[in-house]
DNA sequence: GTAAGCCTTGACGCGGACGTCAAGGCAAGA
DNA sequence: TCTTGCCTTGACGTCCGCGTCAAGGCTTAC
């Protein structure tokens, strides 16, 4: 298949296929007027990164998985390689959750300090007296 | 005072004080040589604008934060705008903190699943059987 | 033969918040 | 006077994953 086809199929852009070609990340034969030619492997390969880039996975960190496949393993995270990408993904999500949940907290506390000093701020919810 | 002791002072880069008023978000005044001139309420402003920069705000989030302290009121989130960036960050966050917990357990799931496949993945933690 | 629709490479644009370099002006100390 | 260290503007570089032309070639349908 060409390389409409393949993005086609993966939900892709022809763009993006190419630019992962030009990382080394998902190399392409030619055909004999110089088009791209792709097999299914292929397209297994392009879902394997996809999936990982849709988790927020740099270019870089779904190499492992992309070579574990061409190595002939099942999946691509059926290498020990890949499951070093997965704890470090896993390490830095939860530093960044972590990250976020206290910056959140601190935002909370600020607009809760600032709303009971702003006129047309605080409105009271459920107290007495008030109808509008 | 100038710039680079505003700068040192705010603990930034005179870098940034001049993109941020090229951003016109912090005007300097001028001295008869042409060296920019700040006193102790840009230093406010700045740490305002530097805060929320740590909070992940988007620098234009910052402005009316700033717009409000240049008016003349105490805190920079004393003016209703500055309470619907508030409310709109703590929004985003909570979005983005809620996709991100998503994607951890979805890679922890992942990860699980592999680790049970590859040789020297598994470890088993605290099962018979097993000193090294 | 020609228009449509695919493909090719090359190269610039984007967004955000600056970093970094270049070339030069101004002020103060030895 | 010369050096040092601050300051000025201008402009290109960074990171990342592409988007978006531009100019042209191949193939197929009519």
């Amino acid at each position: 298949m060409r390389i409409g086809e393949l993005a086609a199929r993966a939900g892709t852009t022809t763009r993006t296929l190419r630019y992962y070609e030009s990382r080394g990340l998902l190399p392409a034969r030619r055909g004999g007027n110089g088009y791209r030619t792709y097999d299914e492997d292929d397209l297994k390969l392009l879902r394997q990164i996809r999936t990982l880039q849709d988790f927020g996975f740099d270019l870089e960190e779904t190499r492992p998985f992309v070579e574990c496949l061409r190595a002939g393993h099942p999946e691509g995270d059926s290498c020990p390689a890949s499951l070093v990408v997965y704890r470090r993904k896993l390490a830095e999500l939860d530093t960044l959750i972590e990250q976020l949940t206290s910056v959140r907290a601190q935002v909370a506390a600020q607009l809760t300090r600032a709303e009971a000093a702003v006129p047309g701020g605080p409105e009271p919810k459920c107290e007495l007296g008030g109808h509008g």
